[in-house]
DNA sequence: CCCTTCTATGAATCGTGCT
DNA sequence: CAGCACGATTCATAGAAGG
């Protein structure tokens, strides 16, 4: 009996409405806020930033994308914390983000109450390169621990420490969409059964892969149209589940 | 014309001595002092925490390892600024850390004076794993950057955004060695005849992979035993070069 | 249907030149 | 001079097209 709520709003009002203890996972891909090595490049607008010169392709925008370091750390700690109140204790949390924004998350990890126990890097195999002379940039990283202490779990089994994927076109429904593969991999995480917790819904590939992998969801996105994208990209994979 | 140079003697002492601008790029592993959650676990000795119950391995031991975190990211403040007067502009920098260092790491690289330009992650595939419901820690991080700009380099090519490889006990001279081909692979970051600078240079393999690659090196080390593997490994790879 | 060839693209980065 | 917009660059892989 796989279920998923999906909610459009934003995430931290939306996070208020949950009762304590209520989920099992919180596993999220927030907006990174990164792209340039100063402020200004960074507050150019997600488009601008991600889709480069000569791409055809028209992703919906997204918000939240343009705070300064600082109070990007401060935004994450604000909403995770929230996060962390509506987890039972010794549940799994995920944070993925990129290699700027690795120390701030890691900070805002700790600084919200969590418990952090890893990185699980994510590799592009199909990286951009950066330049000659400079090694590529072809990862994402997860950012993983715990609310408190974290008992062994034998049901869920051992997890592996890396993952390698490309990512294929057919399988991105947002600017910055993750593989399902690697979603249904972290998912795993999570005790079979449990709910899972995304605050950043975005095209709804945590609830998919969750679903898939006999996991409950409860997610928030912001955006209308993402949103409409998420609920029927869910509704499919409980129909999918199912046969 | 390979050529290297290794000093018996402390880090910081021996980056004194070397003259402003006069080496190319800086590649290090530093002892990580990681190893516990708590200050305490952190303070065992080195072969108490790497060295597992039932090995019969006997590694040399290696001080400088038992730091609590923010003593330790104002000591490789300390060398790194050092380093950095050490080495032309626009040198690559390249610091080893594991997972639980790398926000230290990259904190330190900035404060030294580094421009911080991204991570390559070291991914171990026979990695141990942590335990039911968690995921395996099988990485290590280099951390690098530059001193200042750093404009393209054709002669250096494009390089990997990762690397992954076991390690194998016969290419294993240090409790905390890296594989030769792993740092044949980042010496690269170096033009081509440039010199290598390593402080922490523990049984020579950076300088070892630095003469595979035509680079030059020059290094230190504390330990005398250590000292005179890492000169017997140079003095090995300059011949084995020659033929 | 399978194999080969070709084309499109990516949470990019840098240097240049204009305002 | 600082800030910002724009073009050039790169290659592993997916996916389409062709034989």
């Amino acid at each position: 009996m796989s279920s998923f709520q999906l909610h459009q709003g934003e995430a931290l009002s939306f996070l208020r409405t949950l009762p304590d203890a209520s989920v099992d996972a919180i596993i999220t891909d927030p907006p990174y806020s990164s792209g340039g090595l100063h402020t200004a490049q960074r507050q150019l607008s997600p488009t601008k930033k991600y889709v480069q010169t000569g791409t055809q392709r028209d992703y919906n925008t997204f918000s939240g994308d343009n705070r300064d370091q600082r109070s990007w750390t401060l935004w994450v700690t604000l909403w995770l914390s929230e996060c962390l109140r509506v987890a039972k204790p010794g549940s799994p949390v995920v944070l993925f983000t990129d290699w700027r924004q690795l120390p701030s998350t890691t900070d805002a990890m700790q600084t919200a109450g969590a418990t952090w126990r890893g990185i699980v890097p994510w590799l592009k195999p199909a990286g951009r390169p950066s330049g000659p002379g400079r090694f590529r940039n072809g990862a994402e990283y997860a950012v993983w621990g715990s609310k408190g202490d974290m008992p062994p779990r034998i049901e869920v089994g051992y997890l592996p420490g890396y993952h390698v994927e490309s990512i294929r076109q057919s399988d991105k429904h947002h600017v910055t969409g993750k593989p399902t593969e690697l979603m249904r991999t972290m998912v795993k995480v999570c005790s079979p059964g449990g709910v899972i917790l995304d605050p950043f819904a975005g095209s709804g590939t945590t609830g998919v892969a969750a679903l898939l992998e006999g996991r409950q969801f409860i997610g928030a996105e912001l955006d209308p149209t993402n949103c409409d994208i998420a609920m029927q990209r869910l509704a499919d994979a409980i129909t999918q589940k199912k046969e």
